[in-house]
DNA sequence: CCTTGACCTTCCCATCATGGGAAGCCCCAT
DNA sequence: ATGGGGCTTCCCATGATGGGAAGGTCAAGG
């Protein structure tokens, strides 16, 4: 099959296809007479793979890891775990973090008449102006 | 004041200010005989200002269109909250959607033994094996 | 006066993962 | 044989940031 049924089986562009393959996540794909990228089932359930692993968040690098394991029979699965575990908790980092923001820009919301009037404590925070700030 | 000062006053780096001029997000800074880029206290306000909405998530497009609301004396407040509220809505959309990630994969974590033996059920999972879907 | 070190300038490159598009070759059906 | 769609490679762009090189400038101290 060529690199655009393969693109259509697993989700994965054609030019990421060509990209992974560029550096390095997947081995080169073998050719036809003429030059086209071939892909069996194998390598389709290999794409696969990989787009689940980036649908759950995990960077190219860590794919890459999980890729490896995959591939090794004689892995503990604890270092699969382990990676899980890992990206469950940069996941948590990321989302205290918008968390954050979110929890200060409502409070500023909650503060803004949002009428037609300039005046805007959302202006005035950012602007350096402390207008109420929760006493310590 | 040049522009290094300029930076620790406000908390942006000088590539960022400079990168800022470069894009038209700041008018170009005065120069010095020399060359050098000049910043008083209203550029730094400025700057800070900046800062600020990035910390709270703003994309630079929309910094710039709170910068010009901040600039124009004539705004509705309306206007300012509702960049605010679009705002806090970009940032529930990503954190719901790193939040499904994240349950996706406390599940498969819980699933996983975690011990020296291959089995595992991420991989599985990541592989296109279906081991245990909550019946619909 | 000259050196030294800290600062400034511009310009180019890298990130991370992805898409867009051009130029040119290939395959299949009409 | 012709047309349309698919494939190839190569270059460029994103968004926001940092790194670094090559070269000019400033202030302090010898």
């Amino acid at each position: 099959m060529n690199i655009g049924e393969a693109s259509r089986a697993s989700g994965v562009s054609s030019k990421m296809i060509r990209y992974y393959e560029a550096t390095g996540l997947i081995p080169p794909a073998g050719r036809s007479g003429s030059g086209y990228r071939t892909y069996g089932p194998k390598e389709v359930q290999t794409l696969r793979f990989i787009r689940r692993a980036r649908d759950l968040g995990f960077p190219m690098e860590k794919v890459s890891d999980l890729l490896a394991l995959w591939h090794d029979r004689s892995r503990a699965s604890a270092d699969v775990k382990h990676l899980a575990e890992a990206q469950v908790a940069a996941l948590e980092a990321r989302i205290v973090e918008m968390q954050t923001m979110q929890a200060t820009l409502r409070h500023l919301v909650h503060a803004c008449a949002g009428d037609d009037r300039p005046d805007c404590p959302i202006l005035s925070d950012l602007g350096g102006i402390r207008t109420a700030s929760p006493a310590p």
